[in-house]
DNA sequence: ATCTCGCGCTAATGCGTATTAGTTGGGGAC
DNA sequence: GTCCCCAACTAATACGCATTAGCGCGAGAT
């Protein structure tokens, strides 16, 4: 159209001005005037192919991005996601071409579209992750990981910080025999709580994992005043038993939940609970992760929780 | 690794068995065995430059994907788009990008990344519009769509259908002097309902364009016994001021919504009103667009709606 | 008039794959 | 022994762009 070449449409289109690239502005305002008359875009695959970046980022769900239960949970992670996605320029491709393996590699996985990744869901496969550092794909995880022989780069909640507070402020209500109610893991968002709850010191700390419908009776047993859950759920299910059995909540025992409700089970806003920044950190998540594309280094950053009030935490 | 050519690996790699293309069954098992070794996978962008195809499916609406506001309105549609994305080993890309111009088209727009693209959002650029079709990239829009000059491939909710339904079920109940409150355009469902509506016969049927403030006022003049409202919104205000009124609903006027909840306004459960079949539709979106990408022509699919029953339609 | 210099541009190349025409080597037919 | 044919593979090319070395030409210097 303009008579040049290719090499010189690419050179405007980019606005590229070197001293060794030099372009006479009557030539680039004829490239430029058919480029708006034409409409021209460059074709981002092979635009790609050549540099390598896409401002495209990847991410994947070990589980339904839009699912019918988890919506609630993982919701506020997206709308993070999506607010500094935006803010960024970039685009999100939202993997979910996994079903039958639910996992990152297979035979053909697009994950190379994508100039990193962002990896959300309660566990994480452990060879996924190997994989991905082995292939030098940026990545970067929402919840802490520990699990892939080095540190995994992630955008955590502060779990361990968050449950300390909350002990002091359960001391400051004269607690001073809290029971710890659940698994302390495997996954690392349980276990991070229990080390924050074991680390706390003066009052008489216990650890209950067995099974929830013997919490009633263990926590008579050892004349706890405050209990702490791992999950929502569990504390909905642990205050009604309480009642039903003649105890008042907080009257005669305190319940906290150290997670939000995960949108499979009951909500009870009256719970005392941890609120997980989850918005704070998909926008985090993104933000490390352009920079883990840059080249950046591993980084593990841990946000600070805040406290739902509810009604169920009381002076002793 | 294997000794053979770039050209035999992707011979292998995509199981090619033609008459003319004949690959020794050792040396197929000798590649096959360094692929499974080192967990090659040929570079998706490459491919797609040659191939012209991704199983990549955009998605482009023009408000958030993930809002605080019409989370819940949209979230359905994306629910189904995304459970047969899957099913089909489709990734989805959603274009956020766009900030600023809110427009499919601008300098280094990603939607030449997907083989086709999802749009969603009440209103739709006719300019984008047109632009798709000029660019012959497959695409498919969520509601109905005629402002582009032909028609637009797209999956809608038949309204038309609904309302006449509606209508009937109003007379059935004994209502003969119904109104339709609402703008009745420009948007293409909006207009769809008042169609149907003024397509019903028997009654006494009148469009009240007026704004709502004006409607109880208008309902009493015009001695109404039943109206049909566009916005779900609408009508919770409209049953309120009614009933402040100290007219009965449904038992002095039956009030029916046409649309579901848009997530921003309040929500009343009792309220009769119009389901959007939408998860269905985003479904029937994602079938339309590989159909479209496969080479398939113009489809303009309408879905029967149902009616979430509530409490505001009785008999008169 | 010749040489030099540098401005403005283009030819050529590579990115990693799919595809197709073409090449090689060995075995069977005569 | 010669010819032919076919199985089994490979060389070469295209995809659309970004990048870089280098070419041609006109103006200023000598």
């Amino acid at each position: 159209m303009t008579g040049v070449s290719q090499a010189t449409v690419s050179l405007v289109l980019n606005n590229r001005t070197g001293d060794d690239v030099r372009i006479a502005p009557e030539t680039r305002q004829r490239v430029l005037d058919a480029i708006r008359a034409t409409g021209y875009v460059a074709d981002p695959v092979a635009r790609r192919l050549v540099s390598g970046r896409n401002r495209i980022l990847g991410v994947f769900t070990y589980e339904p991005v839009f699912p019918a239960t988890a919506a609630d949970f993982y919701h506020p992670f997206l709308v993070g996601i999506e607010q500094r996605a935006e803010q960024l320029g970039c685009d999100l491709l939202l993997f979910t071409s996994h079903a039958e393996s639910r996992r990152i590699f297979h035979a053909d996985s697009r994950i190379g579209i994508a100039d990193g990744t962002i990896l959300l869901g309660r566990r994480v496969d452990r060879d996924d992750l190997g994989r991905l550092v082995g292939e030098g794909h940026a990545f970067v995880s929402v919840g802490r990981r520990d699990d892939a022989g080095g540190p995994v780069p992630c955008v955590g909640a502060d779990y361990p910080a968050a449950v300390a507070a909350l002990l002091e402020r359960a001391a400051a209500l004269g607690h001073t025999r809290i029971g710890y109610l659940g698994t302390g893991g495997p996954a690392e968002s349980h276990a991070d709580r229990l080390r924050g709850f074991l680390a706390g010191g003066g009052a008489h700390l216990v650890h209950l994992p067995q099974p929830s419908r013997q919490w009633p009776a263990a926590i008579g047993r050892e004349r706890l005043t405050a209990v702490f859950l791992e999950e929502h759920a569990d504390a909905v299910d642990l205050v009604a038993a309480l009642r039903a059995d003649g105890r008042e909540v907080p009257g005669d025992v305190s319940v906290v939940a150290l997670g939000e409700p995960s949108g499979a089970g009951p909500v009870d806003e009256t719970i005392t609970r941890l609120r997980i920044p989850r918005r704070e950190m998909g926008w985090q998540a993104v933000d490390q992760l352009t920079e883990a594309i840059e080249g950046g280094g591993v980084v593990q950053r841990l946000l600070p929780c805040t406290v739902h009030e509810g009604a169920t935490l009381g002076a002793i």
